[in-house]
DNA sequence: CGTCAGGTTGATGCCATTCAACTTAGGTGG
DNA sequence: CCACCTAAGTTGAATGGCATCAACCTGACG
């Protein structure tokens, strides 16, 4: 029964059985609770614990002098928030809570020593980091060359299948715990136009979207109306496809870390 | 006399003596010369190389299913074409030469070989891996949140003071051997509405571009106006701040690759 | 019952696109 | 050497997508 980060991690490599315990000792053996407008990590900060999330939402956010500021991704249970502390480097952006968030803040000096004694689980965290990348890459042309519209459907289409992949979706529907003014900072859009895109979505029967919960009745029209290529979330075929219902992996994941609540 | 592309590597750990031939003999046994408007590497390629600019241009970029198309990133020397490739994976996105480029080819098994032995060296590409994850954020940024104005202040800040790094400037001028059509490719405006912003940036004396040259009159000017933080290139502080004239280091680079061609 | 966050709607205007033409410079062949 | 061609850059006018400003609505909550 292993759990979804875990299964996550190992969309590159193969963990043994022995690299797999030690990774879900270590993160959770660490495990702190975050609040819904709390940071995760400051910009400037010289962070000395690697976070990965363990449920809840969370995002990268990053601000101009005059107060304009953007969400640069949105961070899922199992994604690592600062990738770059890998390497001692100060964080130039922030990582801020959506919801009520647990993470696991594992120690420079532990997470060193486990990565070099244990070469699969560093390959899996740098494929990782490498996904995290390409992710970026598409955010990137999706706010260059996608129309408001287009771009909207892109990141509802992203969202649902990195949920999916991990086991957080029921059928055609998942959590989507942000509000809209959320979803217009990321999208490089106003709240006001977020609002009618959103819309013009509904009236399009493309989503449905009401009390946090999306559901989206067509998969394939909302991805051909984004232009979506699933290829940038280097998903695993079969296996992810999974949802909820059949992992059950959900609630094994907020059992645990809840039992290790002080 | 080290080269710009290892300057660049230590700009995280320190290379030993030993590290730094090792991999200078490994980039330069492994140089391949590409046209202006070839590919390095493709989309969908499962690469067998990883690719260092030596010298040259080039840029990543990403296509939609009906045309449209963007620049994801420019390519300077001293960068990794396929960090991807450092784990295998299929390319998401294309890497195409601007102007004639010399790269390194250097083989996976290799590669491999070499980071498995030489831990600081992995660890300096990997710096480098995280460099451009930070400035693909910045563009996420820049295209979301700035102005066209604003975005192309941006974007000929950030290759001014890349190329400073690598030692490619001579005084407040550079090389920026790129069509109008590319710079607005990759900042999301239109061929038409990017000479504009040019034309306004000229008549603002903020810079002067003739003949594939660009001179800054007044960085600090150009940066504010760009609203340019450069925390997240991740500069040295002085050492980087050096140019051509005083490195020399771009003649060495070229001659010696050029040395090498069949 | 007032307050506040989140969501919705309308009117107006500007920034950037689109379409279309024209200029300039470099290169090639007759 | 000029005639022609193409890539690159420039300019004008009209359209439209999205921002801006300003209300107003709704439900949750103390």
């Amino acid at each position: 029964m292993t759990h979804p980060f875990i299964r996550k991690l190992e969309r590159f490599t193969r963990l043994s059985a022995d690299d797999q315990r030690l990774l879900e000792r270590m993160a959770f053996e660490h495990v702190r609770r975050i609040g819904p407008r709390e940071d995760i990590v400051r910009e400037g900060d010289a962070p000395g614990e690697i976070h990965l999330i363990l449920s809840g939402w969370a995002c990268r956010s990053k601000q101009l002098e005059d107060g304009r500021g953007a969400i640069l991704a949105f961070l899922l249970p199992g994604d690592l928030c600062d990738p770059n502390a890998i390497l001692p480097r100060l964080m130039d952006h922030s990582v801020g809570a959506l919801t009520a968030v647990s993470v696991a803040g594992i120690p420079r000096p532990l997470f060193d020593d486990l990565t070099l004694k244990h070469s699969r689980i560093a390959q899996a965290l740098w494929g990782q980091v490498l996904i995290d990348a390409a992710i970026q890459r598409e955010w990137t042309l999706n706010l260059g060359q996608r129309t408001a519209y287009e771009r909207l459907c892109h990141l509802l289409c992203e969202l649902f299948l990195r949920l999916r992949a991990v086991g957080l979706t029921q059928g055609s529907s998942c959590e989507l715990p942000v509000t809209q003014a959320k979803l217009a900072e990321a999208t490089g859009l106003t709240l006001v136009h977020l609002n009618r895109m959103l819309q013009e979505l509904r009236a399009a029967n493309l989503v449905v979207l009401k009390n946090k919960t999306l559901t989206i009745p067509n998969l394939e029209a909302l991805m051909s109306a984004a232009l979506f290529n699933p290829a940038y979330l280097y998903l695993n075929q079969a296996g992810e496809a999974s949802d909820a219902a059949a992992a059950g992996s959900l609630l094994a994941l907020d059992e645990r870390s809840a039992g290790l609540r002080p």
